[in-house]
DNA sequence: TTGTATGCGTTATCAT
DNA sequence: ATGATAACGCATACAA
């Protein structure tokens, strides 16, 4: 059943079959429910190929994440997802996983697949070298790039990011405020991200005339993609390890809040009270922070509202209206206290 | 740039550059290799479009699932995609919430862009009235329909489900056996697999001359798409205003790791020692699992191993051999023991 | 081994 | 308001 079917059927053109299906003004009210009608009796659906090779697209947009099952990536793209479907594009899903390799290959098979636009979700996209973030700046000549989470300048590409360095700054001046001496920070990421949180932490103990040393910086590995999650006794058994060299800590900051559960296990583990001797805090926000007990302090870096802004901000730029888009917009976390600290 | 082009700057015809794209055999290594170096020199992709509007196939599956936020859901989706992608396929994904309106809509509109297949992901797809249903039958006259923990019997549809029934059934008879004798299940969904886990769970009370009444089973309310998880406290409150009202119970099977935090939150809080006076186990057996104090006690329904099996079916019905293929599979869950049971 | 010609199902342009 | 037809880019049957 294609159009010249329902253009037999109905008698009339398969050019007013094609008006009435777009829904074109120029169609009298009588043919165009001849046509409806036909359309609806014999089930009809217009062939999506045959449009986008005239069209050239297929209102869809891609998705690359480099692991839909890591929570804090999965809730992005469930986001993402909606929201582009509401507006009327479907989404191809992408996992590239942590490697740069696949994530060039990946971005050149979205882009072979015509779709309108490309959505980069998560941090890790943007590496620290200029020259392996190219395929980023090539396939922006091709569609419009949008990142989440993740910052770059280039022609055609819109970011939208989190402050995390101000957010991790401040939770780490707060640790501080409330009369921590010796913050710990565990992370797991040196994605560019990663390294804008690391920084916010060092430099509010340098601010506040604490010391950096080997002691206060816990990295516990990369995450690996299609693991459930990061596994929380790696955490909790390199912080003991590090606590059993002679290092001391009152309190430990995270860069994810599964990573400040390792925390708060090892502290259970040892004895520690949560959090007079020993204050935890973490990062997403993540119902998580509600199953740990205490239930864990987190930053808020407020996901739904990067990805309904980059997903609106694609549909402006498919409008047409490109110029109106900032390339670059930041958003600043929010912190969420609990039972793991005791800010004032 | 198109077919044409690469085959003017080679001085070879279209169907040439053609079958040179597609592998074919019947081309000399010389003419090949010419062929090659263009499409290499002038980045020459092939149109999908065109390519799908005459072979009516764009090598792409769908996906439709409640909320791919779920980390239930969410592990499926990576584990499906992957699969797929590898096999060469790439990935229309499609959330729908848990109305059964917009499954209906979001099948239509999947299969309006002719994918080759869709995958139903979650026992949600499933619901009791065959009229219900009817919308998949009728999806599987037009491509082969797969549902990974769903059930259903119809031509060209393909089940791979986990036997949810005797995991609960086996893991409610090890409480027991364990001495406990009254057993609370929680759960929060009424699918077809939320049935059969509760039935599992009447079976083995009633096989062990346990009565069953309203204070053995606990409703929390339906996921709402989009959240991050289930709320864990409001099941934590529930537990605890079951108990407030003088029901009694000296353990909880869940059919979800997270409803089981909540439990485990409960006993802590009413300082019972867990698994002494309150045993729990969840299902799922996500990393949740060790972020809990004691580790929860889980069902692993080994998702991975279903997903894999479903791709796998599906590859081999693509590839015509579809009479090789069973329409049910059906794998055991495991029990992983952790802190909060004492099993023997 | 290679080339020619045609169909695939739309949309858009240009007539009428 | 409606119709005829070209164009979109590829794969393939058939011819050479």
């Amino acid at each position: 059943m294609n159009i010249y079917d329902i253009s037999r059927k109905t008698g009339v053109s398969t050019a007013t079959v094609s008006r009435v299906i777009n829904g074109s003004s120029s169609v009298s009210e009588k043919t165009r429910r001849k046509v409806l009608d036909a359309i609806e009796e014999y089930g009809y659906t217009p062939n999506v190929f045959a449009r986008g090779l005239g069209l050239n697209t297929m209102k869809t947009v891609g998705i690359l994440c480099a692991d839909s099952s890591d929570p804090y990536l999965a809730q992005a793209v469930y986001c993402v997802e909606e929201h582009c479907r509401k507006s009327g594009y479907d989404v191809i899903l992408s996992c590239t996983g942590y490697d740069h390799s696949l994530k060039e290959r990946q971005m050149d098979s979205l882009l072979s697949k015509r779709v309108d636009a490309v959505i980069l979700v998560g941090s890790n996209y943007i590496e620290s070298s200029d020259d392996l973030n190219m395929y980023i700046a090539k396939a922006a000549k091709t569609v419009p790039v949008m990142i989440i989470n993740g910052s770059i300048n280039v022609p055609n590409v819109y970011c939208t990011v989190c402050d995390d360095y101000s957010a991790i700054y401040e939770i780490t001046e707060k640790m501080i405020a409330s009369g921590k001496k010796n913050p710990l920070y565990i992370y797991n990421s040196e994605s560019y991200s990663g390294m804008q949180k690391l920084n916010g932490f060092r430099n509010a103990l340098a601010r506040n005339g604490i010391e950096v040393g080997s002691g206060n910086i816990l990295f516990v590995g990369s995450r690996k993609p299609g693991g459930k999650s990061f596994p929380v006794n790696v955490v909790k058994a390199a912080v003991a390890e590090l606590a059993a060299a002679g290092h001391r800590f009152d309190c430990a900051i995270a860069s994810d809040d599964i990573l400040a559960v390792g925390a708060v296990k090892y502290a259970n583990a040892a004895g520690l009270r949560i959090p007079e001797d020993f204050a935890v805090a973490g990062y997403n926000n993540f119902d998580l922070c509600e199953c740990c007990d205490p239930e864990l302090t987190s930053v808020d870096n407020r996901l739904d509202v990067l990805c309904d802004h980059c997903v609106s901000s694609l549909m402006t730029i498919f409008s047409g209206s490109e110029s109106t888009i900032p390339k670059h917009t930041m958003f600043s976390g929010e912190i969420i206290e609990r039972g793991t600290t005791n800010f004032r």
